[in-house]
DNA sequence: GGGCACCTTGCGGAAATCTGAAGGTCGTTT
DNA sequence: AAACGACCTTCAGATTTCCGCAAGGTGCCC
């Protein structure tokens, strides 16, 4: 019952935060500090690994890249500083299951690591169709009835959210981490302009993006 | 079975209201309004803290410290006015599990205390039925017959309450405090009034919505 | 039948959201 | 290095949606 995951951290506090983290909602978390040790081991026999992307020894888009030439299947969770926001491409390309802002809370952490371990076919099947609408994960693209629309990063990250979870109310709050500048204190205006412009870019399909007043948006799912 | 939680927060109405919400989910709150009171306490013995920032006596800052160096693992839940960035970064730093600003509805406060406590509620399977109708509490969905209903906030919110526990009557008290808008003295009948637009809202699922006479509502279960 | 608890509808004010225009920022081109 | 372009943010007025109250109606319980 207990799942065995991989932290890689060379920050003491931070590495020891997470370690505690995991280890008291019943994970089984092994911790290495350098890039090179990660490399050095066997990664397929963890269920998940957390990865920190400025380490020494080599960098996380290494071990990253390690992991998905190995063609593991292990998923991986990106941890870095808020400051580079294009890391955060980088990563998403290169194979990465999830990225995670510094700082962020215990519980958001696990929340991810749970959802992640939950359901490892949904997210990573890397293509979600709602209607007419099409979204390609991976590939980060998105197509309206077989024509591809160009949505800026913004745009894409905001459906990506939507996407992940078809037909579930998605938290304003979560839309703006995963998507905005987290280097600013997020106005909360910002979120809907890009949603306006989102939903013009889909035409038509605008309107499967939904407002739930008080809450959030959600990509509306049969259900 | 009763799980004791301290809450530290010098505001009556708030204070009141919070110790209410926990009471009516079944914890067993303690209430004090002094950070240095709560310093005086041996905090171990509660299962959460929930903590506000600004506080007579001690800073909330100063009860958290003391929380950490006392290498208590027990978990801090911070509330603060504003959402102030600094305050989120400096408490997490602390050592604060979660972070709830100002206002709140009780039903966040709620779920994030169970988040925390990992009761292993409804959190996790999240998915209610009762006879046509479907309830998603952590996708914030219901659907009858398979067909998406659209419901406000205060609607899902009452809804959720009574899919928490199929079949069992819910005070309107309890109710009122988990759905209503928690800065105003709620008037009595504007419970009926969400109520009714609810079971109108679910078709001919609304008859699942019993009136228990004298007490409350209830979901009505396989009977 | 009487009293009380609950149901329903209409409405006003408030809050959340939408959106066009304008101001910044950053990386690239000339 | 200056100019440019693409994109992200902010601002503010317009718009939409919602919540809670009031008032009158309905039905349950004794």
């Amino acid at each position: 019952m207990t799942t065995p995951v991989l932290v890689i951290e060379d920050d003491e506090k931070l590495g020891q935060q997470i370690v505690h983290t995991l280890a008291a909602a019943g994970f089984d978390p092994t911790w290495v500090r350098r890039g090179d040790d990660a490399l050095a081991m066997n990664l397929g026999e963890f269920s998940l690994l957390v990865l920190d992307l400025m380490l020494p020894g080599a960098h996380g888009f290494d071990v990253l890249t390690h992991v998905r030439e190995s063609e593991l299947s292990v998923p991986v969770l990106v941890l870095s500083a808020r400051t580079d926001t294009s890391d955060k491409v980088r990563a998403l390309e290169l194979g990465a299951d999830d990225y995670l802002t510094k700082p962020f809370w215990p519980e958001e952490l696990l929340a991810r690591v749970r959802a992640r371990l939950r359901r490892p076919s949904l997210d990573q099947s890397s293509t979600v169709v709602v209607d007419a609408l099409t979204i390609d994960l991976s590939a980060r693209t998105a197509s309206v009835s077989g024509a591809a629309i160009d949505l800026t990063r913004v745009e894409f990250e905001l459906l990506a959210a939507l996407a992940r979870r078809p037909g579930a109310a998605v938290s304003r709050a979560a839309l703006v981490d995963h998507a905005l500048d987290p280097d600013r204190d997020s106005n909360e205006r910002t979120l809907d302009v890009h949603v306006s412009r989102l939903r013009k870019k889909l035409g038509d399909a605008g309107r499967l993006v939904v407002t739930v007043w008080g809450v959030g948006y959600r990509l509306r799912g049969e259900l």
